[in-house]
DNA sequence: CAGCCCACATTTTTT
DNA sequence: ATGTGGGCTG
């Protein structure tokens, strides 16, 4: 007990060892947050309170749990089977499967990811005969998973005008197939759940019972129907409320447009009566001037709940600041940066670059891949999202569910086997006439001339030899383990055959390979082995993001992805307007200040040096955008930076200082953001700037791209539209704006 | 039925 | 600039 309690801050203690009732803990960014969780339900269980069984967590991602369950098997020598940890929708599912009939749903269950319940909403719109164009199937997916996190059904849509009423009946269609096809969408395990909860008694009894403790990581991060389902579990009314203990931190919020509802918070400690909350303030990751400015900046944002991090540490180096001329050169000192470091001794791995949209990746990559830079880009295509793997899941999907429609019209003609939309058509008609599934119309149609044909005759074409191939699979699987059912349907299918003829196959092949591999380590930890089961694991938990990672590479990867990870030296680049704070959170409610918590959550990423940088030019979507410095960069306190500029540019004999200023009393009015460019200036009594069309009598037209001045001459950089690059003292070159 | 071409968009993302 | 999805042609 007393180690497990060693070397813990007076807030984290108290947190830990807090007697058995609510709590919210304020975790600032570094602060030991999931130190905390995990010692906390170890100090339950160890201290005799109670057993892992009367214990529920919660996290956001399934990584996340992993890692907390990893770290309390190591705390305790005892067996923690019977603790409930892991996603809200792992944990609805978990509960779902335990009583599927009590919920409305089919023992195999399948789960619908996020592109599956497109195609999905696409059929459904197809089959009422919808217009895509006047009703884009996206927005009616986010029409019907934000009724579903308000907790409402199609019925309860309340339809004050046209759009809505015909987005309810969208709904309800949507539902309907859903509910005959026995799949369910993300959105839908939690409102089942919650449903099951709420109208069932004995059930919500049962678990109020059985969960003493309910703990929950990144609260900030909940939506609404999360949060009514914690209060529904947790049993806020009855006399055997169970302990909940939040953590989270409302500075580092950045995902309020999936959903995320701060204001949980505020409710959590009002529904709750929490007199106290709890502010782990110490921070063990970063230098005091990171943290100085990370303090600063987030200071500008309002409604917050109140938290300054401060460290036991040295201050560290100051930030350097790089104001580049274009999107090259901020990866070039990026890049000379990097080898400095290098040369210090730092691993790669230690260093991130981070940005904010992932198009600027693209950049920095040549860049690295000039410099011989290994580097490691996160994001992108997860493992079972991929085209193949998701193939091999529809015919696994249909052995185990015949109803899966979505499934079914996924691979009756991949490997092409000859069904074409007409022969789809005419199944689709017996279907509606029955009133049944795809699958029992294949079946009724060609499933007696399927079923006649033996081994030894000419194999059947078409939807027969689709009827009589998953027939078949389903005959074999029942007797085989899960890793041969996936083997033999991999072959017989024709997957495997068709990859392997496929120019680009190579990669495919051995992803499918892999899935194999995926499902002998499944059935080795699950406990619950069984092909549904797996099917559930591969739609609630998409993989890995990248196979094949470099052991010492720089990490790539957007702030969003950057959350929760830290590094000894982190890069923020493209720090414009426009771009971080993002344009498009302009038209969004407190979209600013969400945009601030996110330069937040990259600042606190680092250790012990940051480097922000932008670029006053810089290509977007094929175009060159003129940028402004990002208004984050005024937030900070001067004192705390060091600025820097590309070589060329220093060497007109300007202090770094007067170059910040220059830019800076040129920043131009919110309302004139992104139209106009970065600086102007006064010769001869007209007026330049950066960007603007001029004409020259010798090369044409061109674009204004860059200016400096020596010794009192301004020079200006044109691109000319037919003669190229080209430096034009003002004063001599007879320059006329278009 | 496959391949090609054009229109189109393009912040962030987990389950 | 670059990828994706839908519609059309061989």
């Amino acid at each position: 007990m007393s180690s497990l309690l060693a070397d813990l801050n007076p807030q984290q203690l108290a947190a830990i060892t807090l007697p058995h009732q609510s709590a919210l803990v304020l975790a600032g960014a570094g602060s030991g947050k999931t130190r905390v969780l995990t010692t906390r339900i170890a100090y339950l269980i160890q201290s005799g309170q109670v057993s892992p069984y009367d214990i529920l967590a919660v996290t956001f991602t399934n990584k996340a749990a992993k890692e907390m369950l990893t770290r309390i098997s190591a705390m305790l020598p005892i067996n923690i089977r019977g603790l409930w940890m892991g996603t809200f929708h792992g944990l609805c599912n978990r509960m779902l499967r335990a009583h599927h009939q009590a919920a409305g749903l089919l023992p195999a269950f399948q789960i619908l990811d996020s592109s599956d319940q497109l195609a999905m909403i696409k059929r459904v719109l197809k089959s009422l005969t919808v217009d895509e164009k006047e009703f884009p199937p996206r927005q009616v997916q986010w029409f019907i998973n934000n009724a579903k996190e308000a907790g409402l059904r199609a019925k309860n849509i309340e339809v004050n005008d046209n759009m809505t009423r015909q987005m309810a009946a969208f709904y309800l269609a949507y539902e309907q197939r859903c509910n005959k096809e026995g799949v369910v969408d993300f959105p839908e395990l939690l409102l089942r759940s919650y449903e099951l909860l709420n109208r069932n008694e004995t059930l919500r009894i049962h678990y109020h019972d059985r969960f003493k403790h309910i703990l929950v990581d990144e609260f900030q991060d909940t939506n609404r129907l999360q949060y009514k389902w914690l209060k529904l579990l947790a049993g806020m009314d009855s006399e055997t409320c169970a302990a909940v203990f939040v953590v989270g931190d409302d500075d580092q919020s950045i995902y309020a447009f999936r959903g995320a509802n701060t204001g949980n918070m505020v409710e959590f400690e009002h529904d709750f009566k929490i007199s106290k909350i709890i502010k782990l303030e110490q921070n063990y990751r970063s230098q005091a001037t990171i943290l100085d400015a990370a303090n600063a900046l987030i200071q500008n944002n309002s409604g917050r709940l109140g938290k300054n991090l401060w460290t036991a540490e040295g201050k560290g180096a100051p930030l350097r600041v790089h104001n580049a001329p274009n999107d090259f050169d901020e990866a070039a000192f990026i890049i000379d940066e990097i080898k400095a470091l290098q040369a210090e001794g730092v691993a790669l791995s230690q260093i991130a670059l981070l940005y904010r949209s992932n198009a600027q990746s693209r950049v920095l990559e040549h860049s690295l891949f000039s410099a011989a830079l290994p580097y490691r880009v996160y994001g992108g295509m997860r493992f079972f999202e991929r085209q193949e793997i998701k193939h091999a899941l529809a015919y696994l999907r249909l052995i185990a569910n015949p109803d899966d429609d979505n499934a079914l019209l996924r691979i009756i003609n991949f490997p092409a086997r000859g069904i074409g939309a007409r022969g789809l058509e005419q199944l689709q008609t017996i279907a509606r006439e029955q009133g049944g599934s795809l699958w029992a119309a294949a079946l009724h149609k060609y499933g007696g001339e399927a079923m006649l044909s033996g081994e030894s005759e000419k194999p059947k074409k078409g939807v027969a030899e689709f009827v009589r191939l998953i027939t078949s699979m389903r005959q074999d699987c029942a007797a085989l383990p899960l890793p041969q059912i996936i083997k033999q349907m991999l072959t017989q299918s024709g997957l495997m055959g068709h990859y392997h003829i496929e120019r680009e196959g190579a990669d495919r092949l051995e992803n499918l390979n892999e899935l194999i591999n995926a499902a002998l380590s499944f059935i080795h930890e699950a406990e619950d082995d069984s092909l549904s089961a797996f099917l559930a694991h591969a739609s609630l938990e998409a993989g890995e993001h990248q196979t094949g990672s470099i052991q010492d590479g720089l990490q790539l990867m957007t702030v969003h992805a950057a959350k929760g990870l830290e590094f000894h030296s982190v890069f923020l680049s493209g720090l414009e307007e426009g771009l971080f704070p993002h344009e498009n959170s302009r038209n969004e409610v407190n979209g600013l200040e969400e945009e601030r918590r996110l330069m937040y959550v990259a600042i606190t990423r680092a250790r012990h040096r940051l480097y922000l940088s932008f670029a006053q030019t810089r290509m977007l979507h094929g175009q060159t955008r003129y940028n402004v410095p990002s208004r984050f960069l005024n937030e900070i306190p001067e004192s705390l930076m060091r600025w820097s500029q590309s070589v060329q540019k220093t060497k007109d004999g300007y202090s770094e200082f007067n170059i910040k200023k220059r830019l800076f009393d040129l920043t131009i009015p919110n309302s004139e953001l992104g139209k106009t460019g970065v600086m102007s200036q006064q010769t001869q009594g007209v007026q330049w700037r950066i960007g603007q069309a001029v004409s020259h009598n010798k090369f044409g037209t061109g674009k204004i791209v860059n200016y400096e001045r020596q010794d009192g001459n301004a020079r200006v950089q044109v691109n000319f539209d037919r003669s190229g690059m080209k430096w034009l003292l003002l004063e001599y070159a007879k320059l006329t704006p278009v």
